[in-house]
DNA sequence: CTTAGGG
DNA sequence: CCCTAAG
């Protein structure tokens, strides 16, 4: 695995990564898709904030969250048959971004594991195997010794605490060697259980995942379960040759989840905020903050996906286990969750204690404080979200083309399947404090709040029948301008072949272009027909030769007076013959009447 | 899966 | 480019 990730401190919050960043634009698109998530932690800050200004005159209240790049354990599951069923215990949102240079930042009470994660993670990482994979928006996905360090206890739902199984590898490396992918200790099969049916991964875009723009329509959850493979049927897996998207996937509905994400974003409130660059310390920064006696200040690293089940084949590129990872978080995560607060284990339900009744105080031990994400939460939103806000990039396919991928252990096509470097995630809530100066390195992992059991009983919920918040899992495909060569091959296809026979055209110009599908090809003839039909000045984008839209104009007038004849389907012979007709085509356009 | 069109 | 309705 060549993942190389950067301390978790740094991403926790002393060192932003200084590494290169997705192109805003690509970043951009990510965010939107984090939009619900951000929501989450905003309005989950924008609350506590609240209570905390109403219950003590406090004004430096500060929130910060902060995702931390790391940790997702993986489990095996089942082998049968060749495919390989993983559990995702969790996973965490890296700490990256702020491209705009600015960050919020707070202190937080009496936290300090960052070093205590830094220190395993580097260890566990045999020390620069991971290499950062903010750069592109991902995350990290490994070093599980990271969770026994930042949270050391989980609480069950039950309210037993169980360890978290935490399985050190990276998954890629794993997959590769076909060795497990990790102890299944704990085996909850009903958190959520994802199933990729299709080893046909090479989709540049995540298979699942697409967008779904009519989000009100009820054609949405129908979509949805039948790229999750709930309507999988005989076609399961089955693609056809121009379309490398399709897939199917199994899940079982009652998912439950702590997600995470982080959200730079102070509450809009009255919370102070800090800003400092990406890069560096915030200790100036934080140090700026008035400290407000009463107030209670923390930060929550991130939130936890407890599991998630996975199963791909073992002929599956890294690649695609990446992007089905990373869908099937998209999905845990587009069903809309609710935050629920817990004080020494125990759930705090009345929104209207304040926090110091609670008992949530700057002089207690934030330890004992800790956050929940519940499935479908109606709590959302509240906090207003600034699009300008960094958001961790998530979306792999987006940058996957554009930003360097960060080395991974395949290697493949560029355009394909790097998407996911981002493709990770479990989210744990992170607590600790920014403190400047000294941090105590590893010293106490209690830092991190425990994280508290998730309402099963919400959890057990499992939509397909209800219906996601709008959410945009699916990306689109990066977009490819046709060149003037790729034009060429098309209009002189098209000539011969003429505009009802996409798929030929396909096959006989862009047989090896699998980015271009028929109905791209399609799709540009269009434009070109109506670009031909403009004025030069109204055009944009790389000029196509005019003597190509002249051929572009001829063809469409030749072959939309054959409408009703024989469509082309007579175009067994070559193109010479063809363009005979073509030009006779034209006479007839000019007015000539054949 | 392909086509054809609208978005 | 995406999404759908149709065939």
């Amino acid at each position: 695995m060549v993942f190389k990730r950067k301390l978790d401190c740094v991403s926790v919050g002393f060192d932003y990564p200084n590494i290169p960043k997705a192109p805003r634009s690509c970043r951009r698109k990510v965010i939107n898709k984090r939009t619900d998530a951000m929501d989450l932690l905003a309005s989950l800050a924008g609350k506590l904030l609240e209570e905390c200004e109403s219950s003590s005159s406090a004004s430096s209240n500060a929130f910060e969250v902060n995702m931390n790049t790391h940790r997702k354990e993986i489990k095996q599951e089942d082998d049968d048959h060749d495919k390989k069923t993983c559990v995702v215990n969790s996973f965490s949102f890296p700490d990256d971004d702020d491209d705009d240079g600015v960050l919020e930042r707070t202190p937080v009470c009496e936290t300090k594991n960052v070093k205590c994660e830094e220190g395993v993670t580097e260890e566990e990482t045999g020390g620069g195997r991971f290499e950062q994979v903010e750069a592109t928006g991902g995350f990290v996905t490994d070093t599980c010794k990271l969770e026994e360090a930042t949270v050391p206890r989980t609480v069950c739902g039950d309210g037993e605490l169980k360890s978290p199984s935490c399985v050190d590898g990276s998954l890629a490396r794993r997959q590769g060697n076909h060795t497990k992918l990790g102890r299944d200790d704990d085996d909850d099969e009903k958190l959520y259980s994802y199933h990729k049916f299709s080893n046909k991964f090479k989709s540049y875009r995540s298979p699942t995942i697409r967008r779904i723009r009519k989000s009100l329509s009820s054609q949405y959850w129908k979509q949805m379960a039948k790229d999750l493979g709930h309507y999988r049927g005989a076609d399961a897996g089955v693609k056809s040759v121009y379309r490398k998207r399709k897939s199917c996937y199994g899940y079982n509905a009652a998912w439950q989840r702590e997600t995470i994400y982080k959200r730079r974003r102070s509450s809009p409130e009255r919370s102070s905020v800090v800003t400092s660059d990406g890069g560096g310390i915030s200790s100036g920064s934080v140090s700026k903050l008035p400290e407000k006696r009463d107030s209670v200040k923390l930060s929550i690293k991130s939130f936890r996906i407890p599991e998630l089940f996975i199963e791909v084949p073992e002929t599956a590129t890294v690649g695609s286990l990446k992007r089905t990872v990373m869908e099937a978080v998209s999905v845990l995560l587009s069903g809309g969750i609710r935050v629920g607060v817990v004080v020494h284990g125990k759930k705090v339900r009345d929104d209207k204690k304040t926090l110091s009744q609670t008992g949530i105080s700057c002089g207690e031990n934030l330890t004992n404080l800790g956050f929940t994400l519940e499935p479908g939460g109606p709590s959302k939103v509240h906090v207003p979200l600034c699009s300008q806000d960094p958001l961790v990039p998530i979306d792999p396919t987006n940058l996957s083309e554009r930003s360097a991928a960060p080395p991974t252990l395949d290697t493949k096509p560029p355009q394909a399947d790097d998407v996911d470097n981002n493709n990770h995630l479990e989210l744990v809530p992170y607590q600790k404090e920014i403190t400047v100066g000294e941090e105590e390195p590893s010293s106490d992992t209690r830092a991190i709040v425990p994280l508290p059991a998730l309402e099963v009983e919400a959890l057990a919920v499992v939509p397909l029948s209800q219906k996601p918040k709008r959410t945009e899992l699916a990306q689109r495909r990066t977009r490819r301008p046709f060149s003037v060569t790729e034009v060429e091959a098309l209009v002189q296809a098209v000539e011969e072949l003429g505009t009802g026979r996409w798929r030929d055209v396909k096959l006989r110009a862009f047989e090896s272009a699998d980015h271009r599908t028929y109905v791209d090809l399609k799709d540009k003839w269009k434009t070109l027909v109506h670009t031909a039909s403009i004025s030069p000045q109204q055009r944009r984008g790389e000029p196509v030769p005019q003597e190509l839209l002249d051929r572009v104009l001829r063809a469409y007038g030749y072959w939309s007076q054959r409408q009703g004849k024989h469509q082309g389907k007579g175009g067994g012979g070559g193109g010479a013959h063809k363009d005979a007709d073509m030009n006779r085509g034209r006479v007839v356009e000019s007015g000539v009447s054949v």
